[in-house]
DNA sequence: TAAGTGCGTCGTT
DNA sequence: AACGACGCACTTA
């Protein structure tokens, strides 16, 4: 069963060397981050208010943490994370990704195992594939167990790159 | 060793 | 009922 997206109150632009990310909030905290995308989408995300305190702090703590990400930093006070629109079991999956400690890597099934249901390796797999927040919630440090990268999202290419630049050497 | 095939498993659509 | 961002056992070169 799948709980309704967290509505996003507002949608901000965060521009970043590497290209213009696109953060969503919800009255909970950041509920989605996307990576930049090649084409320029200009297309007016239907942002009614203007942004209010409250989620202007949270923005600026997201740009600040994504950009130190970026730049192979480690991440300082990230936003307050909302992980309400998964799954119970997605839910539980995202949770632990957010356990993997910097510059590491866990495999899909050492996942499984830490949330007690070894078994689902190739449904971590697809939860990892939902995941609405890369970056903060880091599914690039999950990796197959032969010494392969996964799959990715946003791109094996950006795998690539958050895993290395923290630290951890990747095959091509 | 390296590379390819088949199948169990389980959450999601 | 079908499909994966998997893993493992088991062939073949």
């Amino acid at each position: 069963m799948k709980n309704d997206m967290p509505t996003p109150t507002h949608t901000i632009p965060i521009p970043t060397p590497d290209g213009e990310f696109t953060a969503r909030y919800s009255s909970q905290g950041l509920c989605a981050l996307e990576f930049p995308s090649g084409m320029k989408q200009r297309r007016k995300e239907a942002v009614t208010a203007r942004p209010a305190a409250q989620v202007l702090q949270w923005h600026a703590a997201t740009s600040k943490s994504l950009r130190l990400t970026l730049a192979g930093r480690p991440l300082k006070a990230p936003p307050p994370i909302d992980l309400s629109s998964g799954t119970e079991f997605q839910q539980r999956v995202w949770q632990t990704l957010r356990k993997i400690p910097r510059g590491r890597t866990w495999s899909y099934a050492q996942v499984a195992q830490a949330i007690g249901n070894p078994k689902a390796v190739r449904a971590v797999g697809g939860a990892c594939g939902a995941n609405p927040i890369p970056v903060f919630v880091p599914c690039h440090r999950v990796v197959a167990a032969n010494s392969g990268l996964g799959g990715f999202s946003g791109g094996l290419n950006w795998k690539r790159a958050l895993l290395r630049r923290e630290g951890v050497t990747v095959p091509d």
